[in-house]
RNA sequence: CGCGGGGUGGAGCAGCCUGGUAGCUCGCAAGGCUCAUAACCUUGAGGUCGUCAGUUCAAAUCUGACCCCCGCAACCA
């Protein structure tokens, strides 16, 4: 990518069924980027895409299940998704769904140059079926010719289906992966790719699926028998959204190369094998970066639907505030390995980070500016102490900090992002009780207490300026409130919420 | 011998790549302060860093073996 234009892509979500936490966090990381570089390159040099993937069998069968066309079920469930990410202020610049035309038209687009430059071939699947399931199973998914799900006995078939060659370019990519240190991040991901792709011989991709089983899908341009095969379909979302291709089959856009695809950990495979390998036959250029985040788990176990653990991200932001998720979600765990979500952990980081350091700061700056100088910001202090002079570096150098940890090679530690930043505001608590302006005041030494108020005011001020990616509503806040030479006074950010009580 | 992640004071984690006083947050105890949301600040208690062996002057950190926990089929980022 250049380096004065950001293109940031998610998973296109699967809409079987309703948005959950996993969606949430994918999503709240890209917006948080996303307003990251458009605060860094401007508004129009970012591009923020997401979007649902809409075919497959899983859909064909959901929807069956409500009672509803494919087309009148996804539309509901796509619904749902972009009510959560208007909920989460979660701010996309557009939003792709792989039913509408601009990128059926594509994709039928795209797989013919790849029929008529012989990357795509005719051949045989043959597999295991379980005909009440509908479903497809692989020799090694299989034991006893009984079908996993239902253990009723399967049915040996085989097919004429078509073939995506991905063989063909193994080499190649081993060899562009190593060459590219940042292209799968983090590393022990960029580890893992590799060694699978020295380890095994990929199998070509079979991408494909006969009408007679599924026809929810879109259609091959050169066989009205088939549909393709979801992964092929969805993954191209990428390029359909921004660009298209001339008359010769060359593909031209404003936003490609992207800049990140990001997703979690499952869909690394599909994303760091799959997609390079079609884009390097389709001769167009490699994404800069692919990353993989972890999972949050629910207490001792994964989430899961059966279970009844699984946590509504809708529910969340309501009871605890929109800016209360998006700080926890990118805090407590750091990006890219696996983490912990539950309730507790969300109320303690509430009470103690933003309640007691962050919402406490503002407002004891704020009362005080407002009980010694009458809500007028006073004058920056003319002999500045040791101490002063090291917060105020402290705050100046948030910005450069907070880009170092927002790339690739520090694997977008949002995280680390929000430490230093708290880092600042126990600086700045701590410096009240050293200074003690409340003896200043009584003492009569306005000119000390005006630097103070002062630094104090710049330090909110900068707290928020660096907050707003992470937490846009709290830093507009903040801004209302400190921004102008005036004070305005608010309640306080982030009510404690009392546990004691609660407990029993 | 399928793959991967992990076992560090009460809880949750960092440190391990590039060996050398074991650090952070929460909780707990004592004290201070009053501008502030029973908040803030200071100090303290608390750990044989999963087990065993090896390398080394020196190992949480490197090597080997072993034990235990959790993901990797499905709904699913």
């Amino acid at each position: 990518m250049s380096k004065d234009k950001f293109y940031i892509t998610t998973p296109l979500y699967y809409v079987n069924s309703s948005p959950h936490i996993g969606h949430s966090y994918t999503n709240i990381a890209a917006d948080c980027l996303a307003r990251y570089m458009r605060l860094n390159l401007g508004k129009e040099n970012v591009r923020f895409l997401t979007g649902t993937d809409e075919h497959g069998q899983k859909i064909q069968k959901a929807a069956d299940a409500s009672g509803l066309s494919a087309q009148d079920f996804t539309d509901k469930i796509v619904v749902q998704f972009k009510e959560l990410w208007s909920g989460l202020n979660v701010t996309y610049d557009d939003f792709i769904r792989t039913t509408e035309k601009r990128h059926v038209d594509f994709v039928q687009r795209s797989i013919q140059i790849l029929f008529d430059k012989g990357d795509i071939a005719e051949g045989k699947y043959e597999g295991w079926y379980c005909t009440p399931c509908e479903t497809f199973w692989l020799d090694a998914q299989v034991s006893d010719k009984a079908c996993p799900d239902c253990k009723r006995a399967l049915e040996r078939i085989s097919e004429t289906n078509y073939f995506f060659k991905l063989s063909k370019y193994q080499e190649w990519l081993v060899k562009y992966i190593e060459s590219e240190k940042d292209f799968i991040r983090p590393v022990s991901r960029y580890n893992e790719v590799l060694s699978f792709l020295k380890n095994n011989r990929l199998a070509d991709l079979c991408i494909s699926r006969p009408k007679q089983r599924l026809n929810w899908g879109i259609e091959l341009p050169f066989s009205k028998d088939h549909v393709i095969y979801v992964w092929f379909d969805a993954l191209l979302n990428y390029i359909s959204a921004v660009g298209q291709f001339d008359e010769r089959g060359k593909y031209t856009s404003k936003w490609w190369p992207a800049s990140l695809h990001l997703m979690a950990k499952d869909i690394l495979r599909q994303h760091a094998v799959y997609w390079p390998i079609m884009l390097k036959a389709l001769d167009i250029q490699m994404p800069k970066t692919v990353f993989a985040h972890g999972w949050w788990m629910m207490g001792e176990s994964k989430m899961s639907k059966s279970l009844g653990n699984v946590i509504s991200p809708v529910e969340m932001a309501g009871k605890y505030g929109i800016d209360t998720f998006r700080y926890f979600l990118l805090r407590d765990m750091p990006f890219g390995l696996d983490g912990t979500f539950s309730e507790e952990a969300l109320v303690k980081r509430f009470n103690s980070d933003l309640a007691n350091d962050l919402g406490n700061l503002v407002y004891r700056t704020l009362t005080m500016a407002e009980k010694y100088f009458d809500s007028v910001v006073p004058a920056v202090s003319e002999k500045p102490k040791a101490r002063e002079i090291q917060i105020r570096e402290k705050l100046d150098g948030l910005p450069e900090v907070i880009s170092l940890e927002l790339c690739p090679e520090t694997n977008y530690n949002f995280s680390a992002c929000l430490e230093r930043i708290w880092e600042l505001i126990a600086m700045a608590n701590k410096y009240v009780e050293e200074v003690k302006p409340w003896s200043l005041a009584k003492e009569n030494k306005a000119e000390e207490l005006k630097g103070f108020i002062r630094l104090l005011v710049d330090v909110i001020r900068g707290v928020a300026l660096s907050l707003r990616p992470f937490m846009p509503q709290t830093a507009e806040s903040i801004l209302e409130q400190a921004g102008t030479d005036k004070i305005n006074k608010g309640k306080p950010l982030f009510p404690r919420i009392d546990t004691k009580s609660a407990d029993k």
